[in-house]
DNA sequence: GCTCTTATATCAGTAGTCTGATATCATTGT
DNA sequence: ACAATGATATCAGACTACTGATATAAGAGC
């Protein structure tokens, strides 16, 4: 079928057009990110883990004890989309939940061995991921990426 | 509450430690992204349209007579995902479905009236913060930026 | 003491996003 | 003509992610 006799016009491919260098930067840095996102979580589906939940064990790794609200303020998510993420997580037993002795209301979290094991399995394909989005790039535009990143998050915040 | 008694680390603050130029190039990413994400629902909040519903109704302006097929190919969504957001556009009355003349499981999407009234509006507020992403930008590091984001798209795609 | 504010967690509802499974229509091959 | 293949749409289920509402605990001010 090479002939196009409906009046339905083409869509370009992805780096045509609208979808390449002119069309919303919003849309491009979408586009990618979905693309991350992706390869990330085809990356961990043996493991079962998403890629927020990655985020999450990340966190709660590096900062143990914290709170469902800290990792909330850490990850820029809500507390009910965070607490959903934990929930999730710990029905996979992969954290614990402890109270917090000076807090009844605050619950300090911690991974589980198992939840310990997957996070270090998982963080060599993460970063093997995280590394083809670096190759091709010299250091200073790499740099220059990253702090331009940071501060398109900034701006927005609030 | 200046002193750090409990042992419960401190979480860094956005720019700074692993949230800045050092952790995954892939969690800056999403953060900008989320906080793209934010900026322009707050923009649309008043006309109840996301960002989803944005890009399909631009893209259906763009090409109308599209199907949800052909939608989601452009967006690189699954068929499914698209299905749901036009099935959201089509209860709001900004869209309408025709059947297709040359075949029968084809629908052709339009907007409505007031679909196009809405898009009309919505253009210039998200142009308007996606110069924001741009400011401070000479033109060649926009242009990097944009190669680079397609870049990525197009590597982890398929 | 008691109230007001703040912080924490969670329930409910909506929307987006994926995978997997189905049903139906069109085209192609024989 | 008919079976196989492919394209389209959609249902179901799971996970994010948001807003809004609620309950409860801690701390501040009176």
């Amino acid at each position: 079928m090479t002939d196009d006799t409906d009046d339905a016009m083409a869509i370009p491919e992805i780096g045509e057009g609208k979808r390449g260098e002119s069309g919303y930067l919003g849309y491009l840095l979408r586009q990618a990110v979905a693309a991350n996102r992706q390869a990330t979580e085809r990356a961990l589906e043996d493991l079962g883990i998403t890629q927020p939940q990655f985020l999450v064990m990340t966190l709660i790794n590096a900062y143990p004890g914290s709170s469902g609200a800290d990792l909330a303020r850490a990850a820029m998510l809500t507390p009910q989309t965070m607490s959903v993420i934990v929930a999730n997580l710990e029905k996979a037993r992969r954290l614990r939940r402890l109270t917090d002795p000076a807090n009844a209301r605050k619950q300090r979290l911690e991974l589980t061995a198992d939840g310990l094991a997957l996070l270090q399995i998982s963080r060599d394909r993460v970063r093997e991921i995280d590394q083809v989005l670096a190759a091709d790039l010299t250091p200073e535009q790499e740099q220059f990426l990253r702090r331009w990143l940071v501060q398109v998050a900034r701006r927005s915040d609030r």
